[in-house]
DNA sequence: TTGAAAGCGCTAACAC
DNA sequence: GTGTTAGCGCTTTCAA
């Protein structure tokens, strides 16, 4: 069977006038009841569907979110993409991806590609490389060409607009509070990530309730993963340690695996706690206590956000909506 | 600043005519070097961007792919995700994704968003349900709306369209072989996926390889993986098990754990395989051996193919692409 | 070298 | 109740 039938063609298979149809089908009370059906019948028999694009243009709204996201084989952001997914499907609306790949070049491409028109909105976590570099001209465009965007987690502190982040800060310090709860007084916080803003959030946190609890802070540095086992190993040998806060999933994992090479009883002699709950942290041995950022819930409130703004329901000042974390406990953590 | 500057504007404020404005953007000779110059200069200091929707009403052509996936959440997909998303990137694509959520319903409804012109092709993999419910009339239209697509890993035999599959069958087959050339005799498959096609195929290579080898096949099929533990711990008191391959990445993980639970070493008593190359086969103790399906790649060679469709650069006839896998080897085997 | 006009497919204000 | 017309923003043929 052939494409793409037109409004066009079933006027002139009806002898009617295009706008009737296009009447007809979108039940204008102005056409009667008969020629209504008759049109709909026809155009369901021929499988019409109407064009999206050309509505698009019409009513200069796309019913399409963009989104940006820095990695998609992280698996907190395909977290965050799925309640985007869910969300946005649930409000009509489709969604576009971009991935950044933690680069600026891409993540201002990727800006570029939705300014023309594609998109509605954007949706967009920082990438790291912008970060560092602390570069946000990209950004602007947003307000230049009047797209709603909203930035969620990894956020852009000097750019104007809607924001979604996790309390990372609050989430490392009820987590230190947690292990010093278990008796833990040499807690060490292992940082793999704090060129990013989440990253040192989280140690700000660390550092601040240690304080509070007037302990001494100890913070373990890394540029990468590989150097952990190492770095870790050597404190182990040097000082006591009772309890670990790791600035992510993977970094977690690693010190279990460390302080149990060291000879240490992972939870027994020392707690091991996480951020982020992952797969791997569900799955390790012993699995692994976390702090819960719920990801897809910041996808959600993402969207919510996003299109209440497109939709005119929110006050002209940028809304910033904190998401809690929680404490997940599993066994990496010693029962209280 | 204002936003949406459109051709006609610039035309109106160089008091030309649209077309001269559009030619004079697009580089067209027709137009002298000196108006081009000052168009181009206009456009850029107003930061003219073409509107994308009305070129692709014009153009008949979005340049951009819908993909449709069961399921985010499960790695393989993100992975093949991501390979279709740099693909499709790198060729000038931008991709709309739909989730499924292994439901046909959603499957059949994300089927109807794209063929409404707002995607070139469609890229998808078979929702769970769908596959039980062997009822395909959605996907025939693809063919009714001339909208080119793609099956990718779990495929639905009788439609006509363009497929890329993994050997699955031929994974199995030659991970089974591998156990058995580390003198395992007694090797057992665990299915927790029989009801999908993939599962299907790699129960079949696994069978095949054993008759083969003139050993006895042994099966264990689960209809959830909270069975696993209760269904294999039965199996290993009451007979002779050397070698454990697992249909998915999960149920591997499971039985390393159920092995052990029950006192096996792995990898020296029970050497374990498992499908699918992921973050947990990577961090667990001990690591495990996987079949790998070459996500990423399955994802790039999918956007190859529908563009190449696209372009009208295939032959008429379906093409169907087999992804070989390979076995990546850890420490949940024996060393050979 | 430039401009007028038609048209992509749809909607809607306004006529008849 | 139905049709005419204009227009969304762009491209492109054809005429000037």
């Amino acid at each position: 069977m052939g494409s793409k039938i037109t409004l066009k063609d079933l006027a002139r298979i009806l002898n009617v006038s295009i706008s009737t149809v296009s009447k007809a089908l979108n039940d204008n009370p102005e056409i009667s009841i008969e020629t209504r059906a008759k049109i709909k019948e026809l155009a369901e028999s021929y499988g019409y569907v109407p064009n999206n694009i050309a509505q698009s243009l019409k009513s200069k709204s796309t019913k399409t979110i963009g989104v940006i996201i820095p990695a998609i084989l992280l698996e907190f952001f395909s977290k965050v993409l799925y309640g985007i997914e869910i969300e946005a499907t649930k409000r009509g609306y489709k969604i576009i991806i971009c991935l950044s790949n933690e680069l600026q070049q891409k993540e201002s491409e990727s800006i570029d590609t939705f300014i023309n028109g594609s998109v509605d909105g954007i949706i967009l976590s920082v990438a790291e490389e912008t970060q560092k570099t602390k570069n946000h001209t990209h950004f602007l465009k947003s307000e230049k060409y009047n797209l709603p965007m909203v930035m969620f987690d990894r956020v852009a502190k000097d750019i104007s607009c809607d924001k979604v982040t996790v309390d990372d800060f609050e989430g490392a310090y009820e987590a230190t509070q947690f292990l010093h709860e278990l008796d833990s007084k040499n807690i060490i916080f292992i940082n793999p990530i704090s060129n990013i803003s989440v990253g040192e959030s989280r140690e700000e946190g660390y550092v601040k309730a240690i304080e509070d609890l007037s302990l001494e802070p100890l913070v373990l540095k890394v540029e990468h993963y590989n150097q952990i086992e190492k770095e870790l190993t050597k404190i182990l040998n040097n000082q006591k340690v009772d309890a670990i806060l790791a600035a992510d999933e993977y970094s977690a994992i690693l010190a279990i695996n460390v302080a149990r090479l060291n000879g240490y009883n992972v939870p027994d002699d020392i707690s091991v706690i996480g951020f982020t709950n992952g797969l791997m942290a569900e799955h390790s041995i012993p699995s692994l206590t976390v702090v819960s950022q719920h990801a897809e819930n910041i996808g959600r409130t993402s969207v919510e956000i996003l299109l209440d703004r497109i939709q005119g329901k929110l006050p002209e000042q940028p809304v910033h909506k904190v998401v809690k974390t929680n404490i997940i406990e599993r066994n990496s953590t010693k029962k209280r």
